[in-house]
DNA sequence: GTAGTTATACTAACATGTTAGTATTATCTA
DNA sequence: TAGATAATACTAACATGTTAGTATAACTAC
């Protein structure tokens, strides 16, 4: 079965064997393990994985909600293909919410709240410096995830991370580009020195311009990978 | 069976039997035929929809999604009980969310969409009027999907209700207040004025008095109700 | 060879049987 | 009577059997 080198065993996760499986499912397609387009074939991953046809259905129906498998009634299950609009949005829902967070903590946030950002962009340095990509997007992630967090609102990273997945399953594609880590570790330090300096207007562009970098970079991929794009 | 009583048959909705009994459950939830803290018991729900566990149980899971339901491992699935914090959290969300839309709409709205608009504000007119609490609300709803919409993102619209549905549910709990929905009406009239004359301040303001308007009046039913809010 | 048809193999959706964990109640003990 | 314990009745989670719809491939008619 090549299967089971796509997608690893359910002993890395937790929880009850169906969120196990949506993790498993889940981290295959976002690391791309599993191309946009595939179909899934729930037979393969009962056996590669060792449950019955029950959580991978119930794993499968969840990730249908998170737009990374699309379902075709009576007939199969296929990952999403790659869409620029959607990507799109992901990166606008997040742009959203966090102006509207930012907004709030610029008045309210806490000496140890900038103590910790300033924290996680001390190390974020570092791996930006080491060109360490995966552990700078685990930071990254962390940083936003922080800033929502920050609101005392608990639903708000869940959100934003729904339509982000998009983001970050085409960030797969990326190859690296010299200096791009140490280019967006100081669009990052420039939103949170805007933050500490209460200065909205600042930290709102500073985030718009950190996010439009990304699309930037993201855009050409359409036509380099047409067939992992929808309509093409 | 008194169950019968409190939900809808699956006739009165559409698609895959799932879907269905989700849309009928959802439905009862939201209009408080289930009550916050009720448990939820499948086999009841198998009976009054004549459906089997399968269907029932992908609903309730879907249910636990949008945080309407809270399921308990090996012990129950109860109806979630309302939290201040949770619908303020869903005004919070659709006010980030639409304010963005309205700074993107604000120098790209189309005169059809305007037209669509003001058509929809004079129907919310009528009903205000002749205090239509149940009309007004569809169209209310209908002009913050439309603002949504218009952006050209697709899943905006689905990302908000899930929020959202916290507030709807709340306001069921609402008595009829002479004039509310007038005044309602006005606040949105101010929000697509300012969205027609581009200024995009002004809009935000409105908004966002609109939806301060909205928490003021849900904010004293966690004492009117103690019981059907957490910690209490 | 091609258009239309049928047969087959596949799938998700649905039904139902089984297991294991939780809460409640009844029973026992001090 | 109060507290601990064991038995019972529930539940979600999981496994597996069945049904109905879809796509593909084989076959037929022209």
């Amino acid at each position: 079965m090549t299967l089971k080198l796509k997608i690893r065993t359910l002993d890395n996760f937790q929880g009850s064997l169906t969120n196990r499986t949506f993790l498993a499912v889940r981290e295959a397609i976002i690391e791309l393990n599993f191309l946009p387009g595939e179909i899934i074939r729930k037979h393969d991953i009962c056996n590669a994985l060792g449950v019955s046809r029950s959580p991978v259905s119930e794993a499968l129906a969840k990730l249908r909600n998170e737009g990374l498998v699309e379902v075709v009634p009576q007939s199969g299950t296929f990952v999403s293909r790659f869409s620029l609009q959607d990507i799109k949005e992901g990166a606008f829902l997040r742009e959203a919410i966090e102006l509207a967070c930012i907004e709030i903590l610029a008045s309210n946030i806490s000496e140890q709240q900038l103590i910790d950002l300033n924290r996680n962009l001390k190390l974020q340095k570092v791996l930006a410096e080491s060109d360490d990509y995966q552990g700078f997007y685990q930071l990254d992630a962390k940083m936003h995830g922080m800033i929502m967090d920050f609101t005392g609102y608990k639903n708000l990273a869940k959100v934003t991370k729904t339509g982000w997945v998009q983001v970050d399953r085409a960030r797969q594609l990326l190859l690296p580009v010299d200096g791009r880590l140490k280019k967006a570790f100081q669009e990052h330090r420039s939103v949170i020195k805007a933050l500490e300096k209460n200065d909205v207007a600042l930290a709102r562009e500073k985030m718009r311009t950190h996010l439009n970098q990304l699309i930037l970079l993201l855009t050409p991929l359409e036509k380099k990978h047409p067939h992992l794009f929808e309509n093409s």
